[in-house]
DNA sequence: AGAAGTACGCACCTTGAGGTAAGCTATCGC
DNA sequence: GCGATAGCTTACCTCAAGGTGCGTACTTCT
């Protein structure tokens, strides 16, 4: 989607922070508990390293995750949900409960 | 956005339905009362009328919106919100009051 | 006669998110 | 020495959403 006029509405807000491909399923999984760079993306298969790196990094500028990196060799990098990040979980969660209303919705006018 | 895959989450199922750039804008004017073509061409601004024609289509088509055409010289064509739009327009709105959240907090942590 | 309004359809172009492939630093296993 | 692993970065390419502009059938206003 673009985006660049704020919209006067909150919701393109909500859309910003949230909008990339794979970070509600990145949210998810972070709810669940914290994750290595490497096991997310065993986790979200089809993910390139590139843009799971954007997303991660996107996320993290906007509170709703946080990244520790221990200075090791090999390096390891662990990510996990912040209370705000939880907060939009919820958030979706309820988008989410209406998609799968509007799905059964479509399968019902399908069928008639 | 760029989903195609059904993601097994509703969540992709309700962006399908509302993540064109202008659907919530329209979705939110029409909850208030019904409007007719180019009379939504007025209430959002930069909107293009082929956009516009093919996000109402969309939104038809999913149901969140209905369109009666009356058969008359000069044609006219009232669109109206449905209950299922309705519904859209509570879960939205739940996100919309996340987003503003989101803002707050960014200008307390850009004050910090 | 000419302009403007109504509700579109069609052809073309731009733009940015996301995909692809390679490289990089350093260590460990064979 | 060769490859694998970890967590990235960089350069390039693709593709669909959205924008631009024109055409249309008919009428009413000036």
């Amino acid at each position: 989607m673009r985006r660049k006029e704020p919209d006067s509405c909150g919701f393109a807000a909500a859309l910003q922070a949230i909008g990339g491909k794979w970070k509600t399923s990145l949210l998810w999984e972070l709810h669940l508990r914290p994750y290595r760079f490497a096991e997310l993306r065993r986790l979200l298969p089809g993910v390139s390293e590139k843009v799971l790196t954007q997303q991660l990094r996107q996320m993290e500028a906007d509170g709703l995750i946080s990244r520790r990196a221990y200075d090791e060799v090999p390096p390891r990098v662990e990510y996990s949900i912040t209370p705000l990040g939880f907060s939009l979980n919820d958030a979706v969660t309820v988008m989410s409960a209406w998609g799968k209303h509007h799905e059964t919705w479509k399968s019902q006018r399908k069928a008639a």
